[in-house]
DNA sequence: TTTAGGG
DNA sequence: CCCTAAA
């Protein structure tokens, strides 16, 4: 590697040019580094989109042709984006082109709050409805941001390689970066800040919240400025350049600056969900936009010892994957969580595609092989960890057996309010199946010495063809009920 | 580290 | 969903 990188480094002068750039501003900023690269390689259609950018925040009062004019702007600073790496690319070697990728990785955790503010796009919308923006504002919203989004999935073809959240967060991230070297002191930056402000301020009549969520972001502007942490300008150039409303700007400028001032930002999301959610209605899209704001954060760190490291980026891929159970999902988990459930913080509602992929694994592995299961089934959601499946199994075979049980005694009780029992029978049938096939652990009762403890013959029973280990557990009360 | 069980 | 103990 290193023998054959020497070699690049000559012929390349951009790569000497990165060189440099890493001598100076030190091991530490790599990645910045990286990006600046980008930017030698390509200042000019760089500018553009960022001038674009500008443009349309100063004179977004003709906001339809603007906005067109915009989104070719963005198409085009994007284009560029993948130009440049491409060009990179090619003249690079495999090294250099690993090297470039792991710092596009790298970038892509930091961008990864962007990214997830692009997540909430849908969220941000109904939401928008929801606080009645001006109608118009809002189809503003989504034509520009969608015609973007477009562009971008179509071009990720033409992205080498790379993945194409690192190309799309790589994209936005220099147009950042352009910026901020054109207002080195700041200053730009603030005028930028107050100017989206301004806008938004005088563009959508702004109800509290936004007020609200705009001025910490003033407030902090000298801060934010200072540290070399561009990406609260990100927040607001993307949240500008998508005009992804308000409500957007706060939730990228909250989601960002929670890194550097944790306390105030968390006070501030709690006030902000409180006051947001005032009425009862339409819980879903509100709950929905404001279950995004502790879930993204809270998940951006493991959110319990367990997955620690593994999960985080994987996430973000599953979230493409996956994106119909997971928007189905989004859809569904929630609802509570708010209703000051202080244990449970995190609680992710199990969707009926979920259950049926669990008993699914569990049908296959057998019940206790957790981790497989995990792995091969729920690779893609990182929030459910074993030990949510198997809490979940658990309350599955409780649930079924109760159903049951209770079906008829208790039905007129259970129909005084409408349990959600969303659970279809078929489900349900397999479930009891299964729990008549493995039973669930349970480790063996001491007190039930009548069962001879002897696992040969319950292994008998769970004859399934599938490697289930052995299961030496009593059946127990469990199916007794 | 994974699984089981209790809360 | 969280926590802890056991393997």
């Amino acid at each position: 590697m290193r023998t054959e990188r020497k070699p690049h480094l000559i012929k390349k002068p951009a790569d000497a040019k990165r060189q440099r750039v890493d001598e100076s501003l030190g091991p530490g900023l790599k990645d910045e580094a990286t990006e600046v690269e980008h930017l030698l390689v390509e200042p000019k259609s760089e500018h553009v989109s960022v001038d674009r950018v500008f443009c349309f925040g100063k004179e977004n009062i003709e906001k339809h042709l603007k906005m067109e004019d915009f989104s070719c702007a963005f198409d085009y600073g994007w284009k560029i984006g993948s130009g440049g790496l491409d060009s990179i690319h090619g003249q690079g070697g495999d090294d250099l082109k690993l090297e470039v990728l792991d710092g596009l990785l790298d970038e892509v955790d930091e961008v990864d709050d962007i990214q997830a503010a692009h997540d909430l796009s849908s969220a941000c919308e109904d939401f928008l409805l929801d606080i009645e923006f001006p109608e118009k504002f809002s189809e503003l919203d989504c034509g520009p941001y969608e015609g973007s989004n477009l562009r971008n999935s179509s071009s990720e073809s033409h992205s080498p390689g790379g993945s194409s959240n690192s190309v799309g967060g790589m994209s936005e991230s220099s147009i950042v970066t352009v910026q901020e070297s054109n207002s080195k002191n700041g200053v730009l930056g603030k005028m930028v800040n107050c100017d989206i402000h301004h806008t938004i301020r005088s563009e959508c009549g702004c109800q509290a919240p936004v007020m609200e969520t705009i001025r910490p972001s003033k407030e902090h502007g000298q801060d934010f400025v200072e540290s070399d942490d561009e990406k609260p300008l990100v927040s607001f150039i993307v949240s500008n350049k998508k005009v992804k409303s308000s409500v957007k700007v706060t939730k990228g400028g909250t989601l960002l600056r929670q890194k550097r001032l944790r306390k105030p930002t968390k006070r501030y999301i709690e006030e902000f969900s409180r006051n947001s959610t005032t009425s009862g209605k339409n819980k879903c899209l509100k709950v929905r936009s404001q279950e995004e704001f502790s879930q993204i954060p809270s998940e951006s760190q493991p959110r319990r010892g367990r997955p620690k490291k593994i999960m985080p980026k994987m996430e973000f891929g599953s979230d493409c994957e996956l994106s119909a159970s997971e928007s189905e999902d989004e859809c569904k988990r929630t609802k509570r969580s708010k209703t000051a459930c202080d244990r449970r913080k995190h609680q992710r509602m199990w969707t009926l595609a979920e259950v049926i992929k669990l008993v699914d694994g569990i049908a296959q592995y057998g019940v206790g092989r957790w981790t497989d299961i995990k792995k091969l089934l729920f690779a893609s959601s990182a929030y459910r960890t074993p030990v949510d499946l198997r809490d979940k199994w658990r309350n599955l075979l409780r649930s079924s057996s109760a159903h049951k049980h209770n079906r008829k005694e208790l039905q007129g009780e259970t129909n005084v309010k409408h349990y959600v029992r969303p659970l279809p029978k078929t489900v349900v049938c397999r479930i009891r199946e299964l729990a008549t096939i493995h039973p669930y652990p349970k480790a063996r009762s001491p007190n039930l010495s009548s069962i001879n403890s002897d696992p040969s013959s319950k292994q008998s029973t769970t004859t399934k063809g599938t490697p289930i280990n052995t299961h030496g557990r009593n059946l127990r009360g469990k199916k007794c009920n």
